[in-house]
DNA sequence: GTTATTCCAATTGTATACAATTATATAAAT
DNA sequence: ATTTATATAATTGTATACAATTGGAATAAC
């Protein structure tokens, strides 16, 4: 806790913003300014710049006069976040695919080696974590700026959106398509990898059950039959 | 000025991002926070705000307790910025050739002429302005608005790396890019719409002077022959 | 019993006060 | 004369005070 290294706003930037994506902050929480600043020992000065950088990073919600929450994205931004997911790793891993030295595919397989026993000992928090880290490295090895911090916006924003759609105890997919990205990458075969990872977003995404979101359901569609009944 | 409509905070967002777009805020410029509240009439705690977010769309940089200043874009930054623009624009005007309607290739052509104007008038904030403006409401016909956030962003700094490595004077170039482009995407072509988009994000690119940044020059280079005729 | 209305507590928005840091000008030392 | 040291002014960082807004409970009206 006594991290001075960083300064506190980036530290409890850090904090939230990891465990939106490990899913402890589920979509629709209050994230109230005078409990932020109980927990982490901070004025409201420091709260509310975390929750401006967390609303910019479109994680959390600032709803004007009414405070921040955890944003839940519809089920028509999931769709624009994969498709700007499939458009930038197809590029991503691509130039990953041409750079990739021996240390970065070691790294890789590190990755998706503890991303595995994570799945296996039922830890979902640091499952899902590993797996955006993975995405994430792909893009520090492609090397371009701008779009890595794209991809960890979208990454963020991709852990919301299985929050919300996906079934409990149904989120864990032990497929092996990193590992077979890995392989490809490590052989610098940019089309295969690209195909790899096309078909590895359009899987996870295909996992969500967008017509039934969580929070709120539509009362209209709720009691349509009921009324049709009538 | 009188406009409640948005949040001052907002407002004065957009007035310096506007600014920095049509070069009439330069690299380099310091932005005391002072200043910012004497020419918009609100307190630091508003403009503190402003620059935070100007700061994540990388056109301000803020240095510790040094203030913040206009972002001055490095020549691997910029390199960086030209290669994420190619891959985003790559897949967002593909996008737009599909789903380009008559109004949208009008409205695309407004632009063009528009532009065109500025330049044959000398308008350089102008002309710079409208081209920006060019590539976002392509982003905003593919629709989708994550990738149309990170072009934005890119499109600012792109202005920012003209800005200081573009010969004053020289900016202007009245290629029928864009023209070519709008019947490309209205015949719905979107392999040709992406040949034309690369080559114009290239031609664009290869006008940078990266080997020589405008603002301090390296004084080992500027006297390297005097010093060697001694 | 349900719907409006009013008031109060809680929360957020903005300005400002104070502390910490940096930049500049002045004076002292070599 | 140049450099170093010191003091002072200017600027930024953080906390807090106050104003504005919202949400909810209690009360009143129908």
């Amino acid at each position: 806790m006594k991290r001075a290294r960083k300064s506190s706003e980036t530290w409890i930037y850090d904090q939230v913003f990891g465990a939106i994506l490990e899913q402890r902050l589920l979509p629709d929480t209050k994230l109230t300014e005078k409990d932020l600043c109980d927990v982490f020992g901070v004025s409201r000065t420091i709260i509310r710049k975390v929750l401006l950088r967390l609303s910019l990073d479109r994680v959390v919600e600032i709803r004007p006069n009414r405070g921040a929450v955890i944003a839940a994205p519809e089920p028509n931004e999931v769709r624009e976040i994969f498709e700007a997911r499939r458009l930038l790793e197809d590029g991503v891993v691509a130039e990953a695919a041409h750079k990739c030295r021996i240390s970065d595919s070691e790294a890789l397989k590190d990755m998706s080696r503890r991303e595995h026993a994570c799945i296996r000992a039922n830890d979902v928090s640091g499952a899902i974590r590993l797996s955006g880290d993975f995405h994430l490295k792909l893009a520090d090895i492609a090397g371009n700026r701008p779009l890595r911090e794209l991809l960890r916006q979208l990454v963020a924003q991709t852990s919301l959106a299985i929050a919300r759609y996906v079934p409990a105890g149904q989120g864990m997919c032990d497929d092996d398509d990193h590992d077979r990205l890995i392989r490809a990458i490590a052989e610098h075969d940019a089309d295969n990898s690209r195909a790899i990872m096309r078909e590895h977003l359009m899987e996870c995404e295909r996992r969500l059950m967008l017509e039934t979101p969580k929070g709120q359901s539509d009362l209209h569609a709720v009691f349509a039959d009921v009324m049709a009944a009538q």
